[in-house]
DNA sequence: CAAGACTAAACTGTCGACAATCGACGCTTA
DNA sequence: TAAGCGTCGATTGTCGACAGTTTAGTCTTG
């Protein structure tokens, strides 16, 4: 038994929580595409290469599916969840719906320490543009609309953002590339902070709504373009996971013994 | 395999799904309070009166802990999500985010089917305001609401009302009933529907907001006044399961052998 | 008598095992 | 040649077992 006596810093130990690194490391490579969308998630499979049981893998599994990143069917396994044209503007409509909220929250929230990081992660915004790294301009981009929903202060309100970032995620990353000039998007940005510093409600939705409909629109003309490996269609093909989450051995995972 | 040729009546076979209909049991056993808010939900214990194992359960957990039913504490086990005057406020604030756009999109998608199963909704909801039946008038309210979000058409939506709702129905447990007056309460969704017939999006909203605002006070001010057996309280006092979910060894669930 | 140490019982976290089921492949038959 | 059938390997659904922790209860000790 430990004491617990001293109650100072909190380094938040790692989690011994395997169910929690197997569900981080599914999530990523769904949202990374390394398990494309339609892809059956073997849990052996995964198992095996994570150098864990079945057991850890499935409850993940479960979380994942909650969440929407993952379909159970049953007594056929998990399958990573497919997107049609329709869940695009589902996802946008509603995320509309969400930032809009978040915003005219976060302007009455809003203090200098929030509004400088506001600030801040539009600069990062723009010197990110120049590194010519889509993946960590959409990151940077979402950072941004993250800390209005964290400023918004609504805990329920900010996971659901998250849920549907990470949804956004897989889509964009079928995409492949998405903006054509990163310091454009930049800029778009601002408007919607100088209208929440100004904070009157109007003109916060409308900028929200401009340039959340912007990006809603952009992808939705993207994706009908560019149906990538079919991953768009509806129907019930089963994509192959591909080679890499394959077969190994050796513990990837760890029990961090704290 | 079988034939599959004439796609004459469908019997839609039971699901053999085992880990869903834990789900379903815990999720009821606890919005209906038999397992109260900070109670420890025990593995064994729940494996044993549904007669199972552990694992479906702990499946069933993952489940609804991403619902934010329950809570995991790592090595502790799942607990029963406790409420604060705070979650309250999220929810509803939320609620009402979500719900003022989907009355908006119910109206711009409104047929003269959906039309009336709304009508035919309230009817429902004076009829059941003479049952004296606190429970069942508040799904039924639920009912009414849920209706406006299918209208939209947004499952991503749907999901996300269904819960909030079972959060809301955890709460509203808790308090006991609800309403004074239930007539009064059916009433009240009149102006509701009018303004989504009408179709003009600011009476909707306005109207939408006066309507969940309303409860929003009423159920504030409840648990405000009447915090049920310290359960609302933020602290970490473990509640015990009530004695139902204690000890038996029947199977309660049954893998439906299609 | 209260704070702390110690012990035993109760649980959780994981695993490996098994039976039931699914899906694919190849064979048979109109 | 194409639809139907049977077989076999691969994979899921559950279980029971075990080790390591946490918790409750008891016993010391200042």
């Amino acid at each position: 038994m430990r004491t617990m006596s001293p109650p100072v810093g909190l380094p938040a130990l790692a989690d011994t929580d395997l169910v929690g690194q197997v569900a981080r490391v599914l999530t990523q490579a769904v949202v990374q595409g390394r398990l494309p969308p339609g892809a059956k998630v073997v849990e052996a499979g995964i198992a095996r290469e994570l150098g864990v049981s079945r057991a850890p893998v499935r409850e993940a599994a479960r979380l994942l599916e909650r969440q929407g990143l993952l379909v159970a069917h049953p007594r056929r396994g998990f399958f990573v969840r497919k997107f049609e044209i329709d869940d695009i503007d589902e996802i946008y409509d509603l995320r509309l719906c969400v930032e809009r909220h978040a915003a005219v929250l976060a302007a009455r929230n809003l203090t200098p320490q929030s509004r400088d990081k506001l600030r801040r992660q539009i600069d990062v915004l723009h010197t990110t543009a120049d590194l010519d790294d889509p993946a960590r301009q959409v990151e940077e981009d979402y950072r941004f609309h993250r800390l209005i929903c964290e400023i918004a202060g609504n805990r329920r309100l900010l996971r659901l953002f998250d849920d549907l970032a990470s949804e956004l995620r897989m889509v964009i990353g079928l995409i492949g590339r998405l903006y054509d000039d990163p310091h454009e998007i930049a800029r778009t940005h601002e408007p919607v902070l100088a209208a929440i510093e100004e904070g009157h409600p109007e003109r916060i939705v409308a900028w929200v709504e401009y340039h959340i409909g912007h990006a809603w629109r952009e992808v939705g003309r993207l994706v009908r373009e560019i149906p990538p490996h079919g991953a768009l269609k509806d129907e019930a093909n089963t994509v192959r996971a591909r080679s890499q989450f394959a077969r190994k051995r050796k513990p990837v995972l760890q029990r961090s013994k704290a």
